[in-house]
DNA sequence: GCATTGCGTCACCATCCTAGTTGCACAATC
DNA sequence: GATTGTGCAACTAGGATGGTGACGCAATGC
């Protein structure tokens, strides 16, 4: 079903963000690192952007830098910036109206998603960015 | 993210038949309570039969039926059947090797997925469908 | 036996999303 | 003022999904 990479993207860039201290980073050096297009990655910094989590500075010697501690970056706030629309999708297909299932279907397995969803949140939320690059400098 | 839809369509007919009792029901009447094409329906509850489910029949009086009873089929395994990737997806760049950390992020993204997703699957695990056929009569 | 019904599967098409790429305007530094 | 780098828009290519038609095959009912 994962049909976007974004969210496994955005924790990587925020790693190597948080990897490099203060240190600014330009798009480029971290397209490199992901070993993808700048613009990809301007583009998922601008939602993190949006959202808090780095600041991106315009012109000569600038780059990208953290926002926010790491140890204040969970990971599921992570993957609401990136991916707002969630994982599970209900089909919008029309309800027929002869059919009781297909008329009633909705509002329950609307009410089954969203609980699956809020465990899947509060799994992610468990884990802080410092914990992600921690575990990720101990192994190297 | 979510690309697909099958899942709650899976579930949907999955519902219908449940419903229906042992009535065998056609692909053409499922894909009407669906709202969908009797080919899609027949695809998606071709992988259901494989997972043991559902069974088909073909010929004259032929039709899907449940396998199993209701109470016995846990939405996580539904899931499993409809969408054997998962729901979180990790990028497969090449890994730029004088970078530290797009050297060591896989294994921890991994397990860090890993686990988020079981508790997807927990949660989903503990509604069966014939708890969700009992909240759709009774909402109707 | 034979027509009818319905599954199983294939091929094909339209659509959507994502990622990749180029280009340009704007901002900040040197 | 030149250079560097972000922000943003447009365009392209690719894959996945859903929709559709067509065909073979099995099972039923006459």
């Amino acid at each position: 079903m994962p049909t976007s990479s974004r969210f496994a993207v955005a924790v990587h860039l925020l790693s190597a963000l948080a990897h490099l201290g203060g240190e600014g980073a330009t798009s480029a050096a971290l397209a490199a690192s992901v070993n993808t297009n700048p613009v990809v990655v301007r583009r998922l910094l601008g939602l993190l952007s949006r959202a808090g989590f780095v600041a991106g500075r315009g012109g000569r010697s600038g780059g990208y830098e953290l926002a926010r501690e790491p140890s204040k970056i969970r990971l599921d706030a992570v993957l609401a910036a990136v991916e707002p629309d969630g994982v599970l999708a209900m089909h919008e297909n029309a309800t027929n109206r002869v059919c009781l299932v297909s008329c009633g279907i909705k509002p329950v397995l609307g009410h089954v998603f969203a609980k699956a969803e809020d465990a899947l949140r509060s799994s992610l939320r468990r884990t802080t960015l410092a914990e992600v690059l921690r575990r990720v400098e101990n192994a190297g």
